[in-house]
RNA sequence: UCCUCGGUAGCUCAGCCGGUUAGAGCAUUUGACUGUUAAUCAAAGGGUCGUUGGUUCGAGUCCAACCCGGGGAGCCA
């Protein structure tokens, strides 16, 4: 009977085919050890040559990384793996053997890696990454349509370059300019005075020549609009659909985050704990604290020692190597490649800090966090903050003024911990048709490109609010990856349009 | 656009103050091994040192320009 290698527990005992493709061969003399992955799991495929016949034993012999097969054999339990059960192969038939898979079971570096992306995806760890997307995806989902949120999206090809054209793809639309979407959130705004509560979940473009490791030109967007909402309300949504996302990853995605190395206690506080909740202004005070410059200078400090330890210890195993055997030699040369990568990761460490304790120190009350800034203030906290009532300069023409205090608006960013950085970006919108367009003015935007937007303050306009979760950015948090490309399929970003 | 680090075998990297024939591991091929876990062991093949120009008796190594990539800044409703 046909079965995926997931379903394997179910069958222990009985005699199961599964296709798939060959991860790793591993072989001594008259028995072969494959690594068999099918896109379900990875199981151990066990052909041994007195137990096959010749013609099996044939095909064995010629398989390669990547062959595709399909296995016939009894499941029984390996507790040896990371999967619980193997295979004892019967018959072995073959689709297609291989030759020359590009990509080994050595360390590689990224480019290489993403120009070979449709083939990277098939390794544990991307295949762990996708799981856990799709995971985040389906939660999401899950928590809003049980809130009794509606699915609305919102068009892809803008006509109005509300936010300045500099970074906004143009394409020519019968001959005029049309950009494809920095954001759904006006359209949402519509979308929520007709239903409610709506949420849009969709890709995003951006051209920006950022090469950093949170940027994407192309990426997912879940921009959720409630009418009847104020600030608050928009806080306690937003932590809770996080709360939510994570519970539903920790009790499904074991597995993946385990493959992933994911440090789980992490995320068992953000769901367990509540998150911090400050304004900008206390957010400036705490940036610019003795205690940032004193959290900043230990782990300045710790870098040092720490690259000061790697190098002796590179010196120790250096004088060793020359009269190591071979297998410890192997050992030491795999330890002195994990050194080197350390190495690196400290070297741009001990670069960065000072620069950033500067800029933290220097920052002044009135401007944007810069991504440096950011990640000083998620340092003090081990759980997500929600940061508050920002200067209305610094953003978009429809935030709410704070009505107690108008230097604020009542805007409000998500900054993960661990360096993450801005997850969420949301707020309460401007009710008001009249102060609408003296913004629209004072940001220097088209007015007719927003008469339909200006329909709705004219036509029972209400409070309301909503946010905008960058899906990529959650996933490498929550997967704990160093770079949001690994989160994607197929990344789009500057200098990336293949595969 | 600016700052910074890098480009040496298919891949990841070493190569010191410029000096003989440019090295290692993995991958590939061949052989050994009946329970392997990045399996191990033995051997072989594999190179226009990013490009162009310069300095020098001599350049992978020094200098200049350019190309490509990583990281950071700016930018990121």
């Amino acid at each position: 009977m046909n079965t995926n290698i997931i379903d394997l527990p179910k069958h222990e005992g009985s005699t199961v085919t599964l296709q798939g493709w060959v991860y790793n061969i591993r072989e001594s003399k008259g028995i072969k050890f494959l690594v068999l992955r099918d896109g379900s799991e990875f199981c151990q495929v066990v052909v041994s040559q007195q137990d096959v016949d010749e013609e099996s034993w044939n095909i064995a012999e010629q398989l390669t990384q990547e062959s595709s097969v399909k296995v016939t054999g009894k499941v029984v339990p390996n507790h040896r793996d990371r999967f619980p059960f193997e295979i004892q192969v019967q018959t072995l038939e073959v689709y297609q053997i291989v030759k020359d898979y590009p990509i080994t079971h050595k360390e590689h570096g990224v480019d290489f890696l993403m120009n070979l992306r449709h083939l990277w995806l098939r390794t544990p760890r991307q295949w762990a990454i996708m799981r856990v997307r799709n995971r985040i995806i389906f939660a999401i989902h899950q928590f809003f349509q049980e809130q009794g949120f509606v699915q609305m999206d919102a068009p892809i090809f803008t006509g109005n370059a509300c936010e300045g054209t500099s970074t906004l793809f143009e394409t020519d639309y019968y001959g005029v300019p049309a950009y494809l979407s920095q954001s759904g959130q006006l359209y949402g705004e519509a979308m929520a005075m007709a239903m409610g509560k709506i949420y849009t979940f969709g890709p995003t473009f951006r051209a920006e020549k950022s090469q950093t490791r949170r940027h994407l030109s192309e990426f997912w967007m879940i921009e959720p609009e409630m009418a009847f909402y104020d600030l608050e309300m928009n806080m306690d949504l937003i932590e809770s659909m996080l709360k939510y996302i994570t519970q539903a990853v920790l009790k499904d995605c074991q597995t993946e985050l385990k493959l992933l190395n994911r440090d789980t206690t992490k995320l068992q506080k953000l769901v367990e704990q509540p998150f911090i909740r400050m304004t900008y202004e206390e957010a400036v005070k705490l940036l610019k604290s003795d205690k940032s410059q004193e959290l900043l200078q230990k782990d300045l400090d710790n870098a040092k020692t720490t690259t000061e330890a790697l190098l002796q210890e590179q010196k120790t195993l250096q004088q060793e190597h020359g009269g190591a055997k071979k297998g410890r030699k192997a050992e030491i040369d795999r330890r002195m490649q994990e050194i080197h990568t350390q190495l690196k990761d400290l070297e741009e460490s001990i670069r960065n800090i000072p620069q950033w304790m500067k800029s933290a120190k220097e920052f002044e009350l009135g401007n944007d966090f810069g991504g440096s800034d950011e990640t000083v203030i998620t340092r003090h906290f081990e759980v997500p903050i929600m940061v508050h009532r920002y200067p209305h300069q610094v953003k978009a023409f429809y935030m709410k003024r704070d009505p107690k205090d108008s230097r604020w608006a009542m805007g409000v960013d998500v900054l993960a911990p661990e360096g993450y950085g801005e997850i969420v970006g949301g707020g309460e919108r401007e009710t008001d048709e009249q102060v609408l367009i003296q913004k629209i003015h004072e940001h220097n935007l088209p007015m007719s490109a927003f008469e339909w937007y200006l329909d709705l303050r004219r036509f029972g306009s209400v409070p309301h609010s909503g946010f905008g979760l960058g899906l990529e950015r959650l996933v490498a948090y929550i997967a704990g990856l160093h770079h949001v490309r690994e989160t994607i399929p197929f990344a789009r970003h500057y200098n990336r349009l293949t595969p």
